[in-house]
DNA sequence: CTTGACCTTGGTGTGGCTGCAAGGTTTCTA
DNA sequence: TAGAAACCTTGCAGCCACACCAAGGTCAAG
């Protein structure tokens, strides 16, 4: 199996196995005599695995304690939940964040309906109103997006 | 007004407006004679802006935008309101992406419940499973965080 | 024998910062 | 008055998880 067709098979970029390659996350395959990588079922079960977790928004450094856990079967499996209960709750906070977002720009949609010009814009003042004051309820505490 | 007190009065990394300045979005001060920079109320108002418009997760892109229509105060505001709907629908789709995910990792951490082996642990397993199996609901269409 | 599709390595760019190094300036303290 | 601490300056590297590109090698089909 060359690059391209493990990557068609996993759906993944050729650059993309490349890339998990060298950070470790991938095993470097056996070469063929031409130096064209040369990989084996094994190789599309793990990048199968690694790209399910990606779904699951896990960082690579988590799949990668994952990955090691596997290898060592007779381990706990504490660590494993550690994991799994970190992740939810990144993606339960960036959750919370988001919905306050949704419901800030929403109320923000909501303050102008139609054509004026842009000083008389409801948006436009009211992003200005809510930057100048200070007790503005969303941009001091929740960074929204990103952080955990 | 010296670069760390308008960080201070904005909430904002000296860093993070050196970084504004070099990318336009933040004017560039004077100088004093010894050449640090010099701010003014005007600097902290539109740094409150671009804050409280990151706050909401907008570009940066679009934020310069947002500048540039205050900037021309009797040009129509329709950009505006395109503007912010796009910023909504980004939200909105990641809002749902993210509760798929949120029950997909609810459902995964059910599976194990006490201290196993990994080789026992049902997290492994389904995670195996999962990515094992072709038609796997999460991980061909929806990449889940960052995409729009 | 050429065309086109594949492969290789290595480098750069993305967004939104953050941190560091090396040096200059100011301010406070002993 | 010296020295230390806290500021400032510029420029550059790193973060994450890739995507894209260039220059060149390889291979199968027409």
């Amino acid at each position: 199996m060359r690059i391209s067709e493990l990557g068609q098979a996993a759906g993944v970029n050729a650059d993309t196995i490349r890339y998990y390659e060298r950070t470790g996350l991938l095993p470097a395959p056996a070469r063929q005599a031409n130096g064209y990588r040369s990989y084996g079922p094994l190789h599309l079960e793990r990048l199968a695995f690694i790209r399910h977790c990606r779904a699951l928004d896990m960082p690579l450094a988590e799949i990668q304690q994952l990955l090691d856990f596997m290898a060592r079967p007779d381990a706990a499996c504490e660590g494993i939940n550690h994991l799994v209960d970190a992740q939810l709750a990144r993606v339960r906070a960036r959750l919370e964040s988001m919905r306050a977002l949704e419901r800030q720009l929403a109320a923000l949609r909501g303050q102008c309906d139609a054509n004026h010009t842009a000083r008389k814009c409801g948006i436009l003042h009211e992003l200005v109103a809510a930057a100048h004051g200070e007790a503005c309820a969303c941009h001091p505490p929740a960074k929204a997006g990103k952080s955990a």
